[in-house]
DNA sequence: TCTTGACCTTATACTTACTATAAGGTTTAC
DNA sequence: GTAAACCTTATAGTAAGTATAAGGTCAAGA
């Protein structure tokens, strides 16, 4: 299967599964003889999987760990609980910061007339010491 | 004020004080005979404007429209107001993502046993088609 | 057969917002 | 006097791609 059908299956772009290879997220797929590059099955489904891990926030360095113990029919997936564990927590950890932005900015909001004068409280209010 | 002393002001870093100058965010302050930056009392407050603004999620694009609306007397609040209801808008459309993220996350954990067996739900929904 | 457009390839630069490092000059405190 | 703690610049690295250039290949239509 040529990068471009790959993409479509995956839902990762082509430039980003060329990329993945370049970091040796993956390994480079055999070639064909003009130098396509020519996925099995084995390489989609890695990349199938990359594209979910990366959408569910792991990072790239994570995702190298996810893909390990995918491969590894001897995981633990205590190891496995304990990364998603911690992830969750780093997205509750990210929610708390957005929603304590959100909440100065809403008050802020409120008390910016929003018209044509210049008074403005938000500015007011970043400007002050 | 020499720059370490305008970082412990602002809540800067000295050395993205310098970088904000070198991408022209701000102005290149008078220096001292020995090369020192000396900053004015503007300069400094303009620093502690952006630190507040870059805490309130603010890209740099947007601290560059901030800053002038901020030295511009003619501004009209509703600009301001605009910006910060995008903002907010923004944000919100963030903590959804999360949100749906952790949930997705959390349902996955409380199906993968978190043991010394390999079986692992999570694993197994990365790799699912 | 020619050509046009859609692919494929590589290498390189750009993005955001810094952070780290190297290599050196200056000031301050003991 | 010297060592630590500053200051300076320039350069490279980070995450995770995205964009561009410059070229090779392939399939379809006139």
């Amino acid at each position: 299967m040529k990068i471009s059908d790959v993409a479509k299956r995956t839902g990762l772009d082509a430039k980003t599964i060329r990329y993945y290879e370049s970091i040796d997220l993956v390994g480079s797929p055999p070639r064909r003889a003009n130098g396509y590059r020519e996925y099995t099955e084995q390489g989609i489904q890695q990349l199938g999987f990359l594209c979910k891990a990366r959408k569910f926030g792991f990072s790239i360095n994570e995702c190298r760990v996810l893909l390990g113990l995918w491969a590894n029919p001897n995981r633990r997936s205590a190891e496995v609980h304990g990364l998603v564990t911690e992830k969750v927590r780093d997205i509750d950890a990210h929610i708390l910061e957005l929603k304590s932005m959100k909440k100065v900015l809403s008050d802020l909001l409120a008390q910016c007339p929003g018209n044509e004068s210049p008074n403005c409280s938000i500015i007011s209010k970043l400007a002050a010491e």
